[in-house]
DNA sequence: GCCTTACGTTGATCTGCATCAAGGAGCCCT
DNA sequence: AGGGCTCCTTGATGCAGATCAACGTAAGGC
């Protein structure tokens, strides 16, 4: 179990990566191990608001949560998928910016959110790993703005199918070259605000990308992909890209 | 001219803030300055190609640059605006991910990005502050997102002029309680690369507030702002924010 | 003076996605 | 088995914003 509070500190080490890194296996693991604690949360159950206090930084151990912004008439744009190993919270921040929702049962490990950072003020390449792992998020929501913006019904759920199918892929670590199968985590109406679409628009493109051939679907969840490449160049994005990032 | 390097540093101060923090008058600081130099860009030129090796990190001194992506066919999103003090660069990083372009001519305060990594490494406060001002990026970049997925074109168009009059003022330091003024730094395409639009519905929603009293034009820049409140309304923000952030 | 070029406005028309509406499939509960 | 969920699909219609097109306006060059 000690392996989620290393995804949150080794620069080193890939944040899939299971092993412990020299480097981690510090006092300051130690400090870390010992202030560390477990929360389970319900499907559908709020983690926290935007605008309250946040207590606490961690990572999702198992399940999946989002990050939402709401306007005052209803409508939603979902702002961050949080899927396993991904790390939640803002160090030196107090407030949160947007709601987080589990969207299945989920386990988060989580620190304290005043330890964490006293160990991050004397730690420098924990800050520096913080800052990377920022810079990340920062780049894929600059992507996400690229779909926002400017693609079209049938490209955003291409993407959408071929972001999972890659995070899906980068965390179990298996390269097929051939068909793929990926389980969409997500509802139609939980996409659509992913994408900024309907929940109709969601599922008539997904019918229409299965009719092309591009998917197929076994269930409503289930997507299994006979050719990566073609579902990439429906998404409009630049090729090569591929599985291996 | 010190203060650019300072804008980089300091946590204390706020980054608009131009006088010299006790805490940032150390050696770091020192050998910052030695390293520091100042590069100039002409209007429309662009300063990184996305993909290129970045040497270099630094501030906007004076001057608009657009961070922007685009894809194959030519459609274009604008992720990211940098205004003077605003931080370009991604330290740790090696490729540029987007194409930064110079909109205005522009002069940049830099660091070449080697040495700046080193100081860094050994500041704990400068990386602290780096993560800080990623943060507050992210947090933009996901309004952003809001405002691409969801929000109308009239309402993109007043929550962009609300956000450039938010960071004059900031800029300026002057609170005018009543009627407002700012120039946009913007081209009509440029705005519709910003809000996900075309130039022809940025132009007609212009119109459309100006017909309707929430703005005032002289020139095809210049916009008088005779209530805040009102034009955050139909930005469709929260209402509260105000110009004092 | 006039030409050129970049930028902006406005109108007419088209279309992709939203909206409104109905019904199907799987699941749990009694 | 049947009723009541939640989630998903598909059809009909409407509209916001894209597209196509024409014209206006201001600045610079000669």
């Amino acid at each position: 179990m000690i392996e989620h509070s290393i995804h949150v500190q080794c620069g080193e080490c890939p944040i899939r990566h299971r092993a412990v890194c020299a480097r981690c296996e510090s006092d300051e693991l130690a400090r870390l191990e010992q202030i560390k604690y477990y929360r389970s949360f319900q499907a559908g159950q709020t983690i926290i608001w935007s605008g309250d206090r946040m207590e606490f930084v961690g990572s999702v151990v198992s399940g999946i949560a989002t990050l939402t912004q709401t306007m005052e008439d209803g409508r939603r744009q979902m702002v961050g998928l949080l899927l396993p190993s991904d790390f939640v919270g803002r160090p030196g921040r107090s407030t949160a910016a947007f709601d987080v929702t589990a969207t299945t049962d989920l386990v988060m490990c989580c620190f304290r959110k005043k330890p964490f950072e006293e160990m991050m003020a004397t730690t420098p390449h924990v800050a520096q790993r913080l800052l990377e792992m920022t810079l990340d998020e920062l780049d894929a929501a600059r992507e996400w703005m690229l779909l926002l913006g400017r693609k079209t019904a049938r490209e955003k759920i291409a993407s959408l199918i071929s972001i999972i199918a890659r995070r899906d892929a980068a965390l179990h670590l298996r390269r097929s070259s051939g068909a793929l199968t990926v389980d969409l985590p997500l509802t139609r109406e939980e996409m659509a605000d992913y994408l900024g679409l309907t929940l109709e628009t969601v599922s008539r493109q997904i019918s229409a990308l299965k009719r092309d051939g591009v998917i197929s679907l076994e269930g409503n969840r289930h997507v299994t992909i006979p050719d990566f490449d073609r579902l990439l160049e429906e998404a409009g994005d630049d090729s090569d890209g591929g599985l291996l990032v």
